[in-house]
DNA sequence: ATTGACATATGACATTGTGTCACTTATAAT
DNA sequence: ATTATAAGTGACACAATGTCATATGTCAAT
């Protein structure tokens, strides 16, 4: 988490840094970002540097979590949108994912940074994590779920389907990402899986 | 890919420098590792180190491989031995990668490196690396499956029929690996979803 | 207007780690 | 014995990190 001298600066600077930081995280992995390169084209001193952030990670996961933020407030739209569907819902996700990656021209950040979520998987998956960002929403996206056509029998089972989308699009997003295909053959990759998803793996009424 | 000087190397000394890196990824993430305690504790120069390995990447992931071909042998013989039932071949091989991840009693390597295989996302899912390893066994693996019993359609379906379940296994193994959640809690989740995934989460059928 | 207490800014610096390179040593072939 | 080729080695140049002593700004109380 940024410190709150960095919440208090003017807007402008902080724009400055969240620039050049984007830059950098766009030019490579966060492993490969440095420091270094952040402070040089924002022409912040190192010193003021690290009274903002803890290091580049600290920087890196608040430009995420911004991200992620605005990713929730599509999904409860569409939710909402779709009354209920989830499936249609993630597939419209989905597609709006591949397409934002694809339409900023000379900004991977959101390619970038969707690689490296697994980099350091433990700041990911930390309790703190974990418990503030998804369980808080979860609930919220739950109630929002239209469960009369789902083949489940109980809340726990609900919570188990989410996260097999959920695994299922993560999976193929990345994929996506790291392999370069079309923008088309990924959607209908996606939907083929979504599908089998729906209908089931298992014939057992033959 | 190791050099070809590490690969002439006496058993001995490679034994040790094995060692020692596995030492490392134990204590540390890939990304804090570092090559200066592995030439620490193993007692060979710098110089030496990099006639061996590009870098502590390339070391990390010759022994991810290692550890990868055993997956996947086990993974063959288990296909055998359930007779091509893939969901409980993989429950299987679900509960084998937990148990390793337990009794390995000083050494974290392996749940280490299963939390950075995404580390560096791209290394994983080169065109060398899903063609040479994954897409070579992959054959092999659905000529075994026994598609008489499942809902799929074509060669297609049953790729991503695999895909699917890969990634649901995937993620259920690096949240229980990173959050710490007992080996019973974490088989009975893994199953509840192998489940929800051979009924369907769809309920088409009222 | 002056003071002092506190927050913020700054860049030089110590530290740590990387990868290279010139040089040494070993091995094998003639 | 001589030469060629491969392997071993550690000092070193370079790059990046995070810290710290010092400087500067802010603002309430006098």
């Amino acid at each position: 988490m940024p410190k709150q001298t960095f919440l208090n600066l003017p807007e402008e600077k902080k724009e400055i840094l969240i620039e050049a930081a984007k830059k950098e995280f766009s030019r490579v992995s966060l492993y490969d970002a440095c420091i270094s390169n952040i402070i040089k084209t924002s022409g912040i001193p190192r010193g003021s540097f690290y009274q903002y952030f803890d290091n580049k990670e600290d920087l890196f996961f608040f430009l995420l979590n911004e991200h992620a933020k605005e990713r929730q407030k599509k999904f409860l739209y569409l939710l909402k949108k779709t009354n209920g569907d989830i499936f249609d819902t993630v597939t419209e996700l989905y597609k709006s994912m591949l397409e934002k990656s694809q339409k900023q021209e000379n900004c991977d950040f959101f390619r970038n940074a969707f690689l490296n979520m697994n980099y350091k998987i433990e700041k990911i998956y930390t309790k703190e994590f974990s418990e503030s960002h998804f369980n808080q929403n979860f609930k919220k996206v739950c109630n929002l779920i239209n469960t009369s056509k789902l083949n489940i029998n109980n809340d726990n089972e609900l919570f188990h389907a989410i996260k097999i989308i959920m695994a299922v699009t993560f999976h193929n997003l990345v994929q996506s990402y790291a392999k370069e295909i079309s923008y088309e053959e990924s959607v209908e990759n996606f939907t083929l899986e979504i599908n089998l998803l729906k209908k089931g793996l298992y014939k057992d009424n033959s």
